[in-house]
DNA sequence: CCGGCAAGTTAATGGTCGCTAACACCATCC
DNA sequence: GGATGGTGTTAGCGACCATTAACTTGCCGG
């Protein structure tokens, strides 16, 4: 009865997260199997009573990064109903920037990761978290065509990638600023960038 | 007479190119000594010819981008003298946002390995390139201090920061515009976006 | 009590990789 | 024209690494 509970998955979380980390400071070649047991009190080969492989670990971390954007960001756009045209519109991109930033503040280790480790990936996940990060983009970019209707969908998008890089700018400025005030400043900064559509 | 000339010169450069290239798209890690020399049409390890090995690589190729965008910093805000106070500190950074966009746009694989490969050098070099870094940040604090005089510091780093992740898009922009296109979208977002500061 | 399963362990295997050794070619200089 | 040095080549060595095999241990249902 007071035994320890779950017990797979939370051996299962703990690796991804030690994984991620190390994944993140020293990239997906950089780390070994030893290294990620190790990073989690196990030994090398223990690993494999948990995932199929190195592979597979990134894999499902990225999955993961992905799918949680995509989500957040499927979920602000589709909620409520228009008050007026362009005051929606206003509020989704607010909405969409907030819950970016927070993920972003939050974690910067995936942040860095989701941004690194695509090319390491075995081709049918990479696929698919191709598509989420793309579902992801055309969320902005939808919402943005609506604030900015005469700026060209090209245009758009690459004005969305610049802003990811700035709202993904967090793992490098570490310690600058503390979280409470690196949000409102990114926050600012990102509506302001994009105000250049107009 | 019609001999090769710079025998040594030109296979250095190119090796350099390609192992930059290379390491941009697959990881320092991700890439063996014999895939660089098969990119220069050469076998493996004549590569130990003109480099000490794989860490010198990089070194250089890092040693190098470093230089090149501190230098240029350095040049654009030493340069004039003072017409009016602020006036002054404006063009110093479009001269800033300039020199780095061009650089950014002409090489994005450069731009990817110095954003992502620090940690993989030997440490001598690593503090050199960080010192190179740090410097290039204070070039642009320094005249952003000029335009913002009440803004602290840490907010004036943490904002370059946001910018260079901004401008470093271009590799995941790739493709999406024409660079005539991309360069004064990029400066005037990034214009923008410094404006929150005030 | 006991068979089975989950989760570890260490040892071994096969492959890759960085790097060195030993040798070959060819221009140039005395 | 022979020594020299720069630039290649292929073969081999030692290290590391992902993965598998074989074996241990402890919990838990019957």
């Amino acid at each position: 009865m007071t035994a320890p509970r779950t017990p797979t998955r939370n051996r299962r979380a703990e690796i991804l997260r030690a994984a991620a980390e190390l994944f993140a400071a020293r990239g997906f070649h950089g780390v070994s199997i030893e290294d990620i047991g190790s990073a989690v009190g196990v030994s090398g080969p223990a690993i494999y009573r948990h995932f199929s492989g190195k592979e597979a670990l990134l894999s499902e971390i990225l999955l993961d990064i992905s799918e949680r954007l995509r989500e957040q960001g499927a979920r602000l756009v589709t909620a409520p109903d228009a008050p007026a045209a362009g005051a929606y519109a206003r509020a989704a991109l607010d909405a969409l920037l907030r819950g970016h930033i927070d993920f972003a503040l939050a974690n910067p280790a995936l942040i860095r990761v989701h941004e690194r480790e695509l090319d390491n990936m075995p081709e049918p996940d990479r696929r698919r978290v191709r598509r989420l990060q793309r579902l992801y983009v055309e969320e902005w970019v939808t919402v943005l065509s609506e604030l900015y209707p005469a700026c060209p969908p090209a245009r758009l998008r690459a004005a969305t990638h610049a802003v990811f890089g700035l709202l993904n700018s967090t793992p490098r400025s570490a310690g600058e600023l503390p979280p409470e005030a690196m949000a409102p400043l990114l926050h600012g900064m990102a509506v302001a960038s994009l105000d250049v559509l107009a």
